[in-house]
DNA sequence: CTGAAAGCGCTTACAG
DNA sequence: CTGAAAGCGCTTACAG
């Protein structure tokens, strides 16, 4: 018995105006059960509920947004470059941990690609004009000035890895040395003593503490090639090592996708895996159960960093002091190649 | 010389009121000349574009969205379940790609999973509500009261794959019936006469079409195990295949994952791929290089539908009459699996 | 070409 | 506990 519009067009959206008409109360009285304030009595709250339903009435964001200053979105930023290689699976894992994460909170998750060239300071300005409540950042290079200016203005922002450099930016990293000096020693457990690392790209905190993990593992400098993260890199870096090392037993790739290059070089040169060479990737995304061997790999716990994000943000938002950032384990998980 | 906001707290973004008293016009004239009105003198335009450029303008979504009944902004929508399985990689491409055929626009992409059981309601809710000027439905299954009820709704919608139930609504699709078909005449044309295929889902147009194009093309009904797009589903898929047909020589499988699930299983029987049995897989996902050997699969062109998604859901925005569906072509891409 | 004014749908002091 | 009223920043007829 939906007496409000009779016989009329696509029916225009019920508004609170509707609902205080219906419910028999005020305006004021219907905002405050819709934002679940206190001072509202218990028959007008079942009023305004009753018609609430009836009406299937739901606020208008723009209205809302206009008056509180808040849009109710948080941007994840990631760089177009970024999402062509290395973060594609990654970007695919942690753009589903935070849409889950964001499930319970009303927030909705704006994606937004860094654009090269002049789009950037149009990111920038949309980003600093408050279009958005906070900004989750994908861990961009060090010397991306996005992230100062970011970490400069009012907004608030969690980095998703470490900044390169020591900006005053809450963060949301796992443990990358541990997790890299993990696998070396699970590495040398196999009884492996040449042991090479395709590293990542030294401008990226995921690529310095890996290395870094690594060495440590090593107490030396190690035998290093470098890759961007990507398989073609990882096949290209497994090559050259080979070339310089041709009895190395063992390789830390910084990446799964890298070390499922790094497998197809060590086909291409008739070596075996695990027998001759033992590989240990990183991230353990889906692609490691792909390979052949699955890879032996240290797990990026994505649910749980998503989680933290979130969190950051939403305290953040509400105004609460400085978050701490925060460091997650990463277990190694043992599989075939090594 | 930025003589508004001397001395004060946090600058609160300048707004249409001060761009007009730093250019020395009203408001509307203001608002013209952002939304490239034409009624404007070249004077006052240049007085406002220069007062805009000073204080760095950019205007307030909420505000505009409020008067013009817009918000500027499109979802792409996803069920959790597909993101879990099959549409993880897929999932990943199609989003940067709509991502980027969207940057031109001034669009912004809002990220939506269904979350399944009651959160649907309320994401249904949502999306009829009128927060968002159009959604993307990444191709749900078949009998998903969703479809139905955007198709019933005046929002503009455009699906990726055809609908199962002959709905009236928009969609891009790649041609599944001629991918499959023309994956099976490369393995007849290979000379393999028996050939099997892994089938996808029967409630997706995706599994029920790649199903069609392998019976066209053996005119036969073949031979079929199903999975639901994923790499284990094609490696169970496999080993009942190879139970029921021992001698079988070809497999073609509905999707990259299912291939690469097909090579283990065909891997662990002691099968060569190519030499005892040629796999062709489909999509073309990042996955197919990775694989042991690298699969041939047939292309799906995702910056194209994407492209075409957009197309679609601007015509419809601007309210161009009811566009039609595209479907585009997917070649084969013939690697060492077959 | 330009401006004064109304109004989009909401929230929030302010009285009561 | 409740309502009248102001105001968030914009667009858009309507006059001129």
């Amino acid at each position: 018995m939906n007496s409000t519009n009779q016989g009329g067009e696509a029916s225009a959206s019920p508004t609170l105006e509707t609902v205080a008409a219906v419910a028999g109360v005020s305006r004021a009285t219907v905002s405050r059960v819709v934002n679940g304030g206190s001072r509202v009595s218990p028959e007008a709250r079942a009023a305004v509920e009753a018609a609430i339903a009836e009406l299937g009435y739901s606020p208008n964001r723009a209205a809302r947004s206009l008056v509180t200053r808040r849009t109710g979105s948080v941007a994840l930023v990631v760089s177009e470059a970024e999402a062509r290689v290395f973060s594609d699976p990654m970007l695919a894992g942690i753009t589903r941990a935070i849409g889950q994460a964001l499930a319970d909170t009303d927030l909705q998750l704006v994606l937004m690609m860094v654009p090269p060239g002049p789009g950037r300071q149009r990111l920038t300005n949309y980003l600093l004009g408050g279009h958005v409540d906070g900004v989750m950042l994908m861990s961009l290079h060090g010397d991306d000035p996005l992230v100062k200016e970011l970490s400069d203005s009012p907004l608030p922002v969690v980095l998703m890895g470490r900044p390169m450099s020591p900006l005053p930016i809450p963060h949301v990293d796992s443990d990358s040395v541990a997790g890299a000096r993990q696998a070396t020693e699970h590495l040398r457990g196999l009884g492996r003593t040449r042991i090479a690392t395709i590293a990542g790209p030294t401008d990226m905190c995921a690529g310095v503490d890996r290395l870094l993990g690594y060495r440590e593992a090593l107490d030396g400098p190690g035998l290093v090639a470098y890759g961007d993260f990507s398989m073609a890199s990882g096949e290209a870096a497994m090559a050259e090592l080979l070339r310089r090392e041709p009895d190395l037993d063992g390789v830390f790739a910084a990446s799964d996708l890298m070390a499922a290059g790094a497998l197809r070089a060590l086909r291409a040169a008739g070596k075996r895996v695990p027998e001759d060479v033992a590989v240990v990737g990183y991230d353990d995304l889906d692609v490691a159960e792909l390979t052949e061997p699955p890879l032996t790999t240290v797990h990026q716990p994505l649910p749980a960093m998503a989680r933290a994000m979130v969190a950051s943000l939403l305290a953040q938002i509400s105004g609460d002091p400085a978050p701490e950032s925060v460091v997650l384990p990463n277990p190694l998980v043992v599989r075939a190649s090594a």
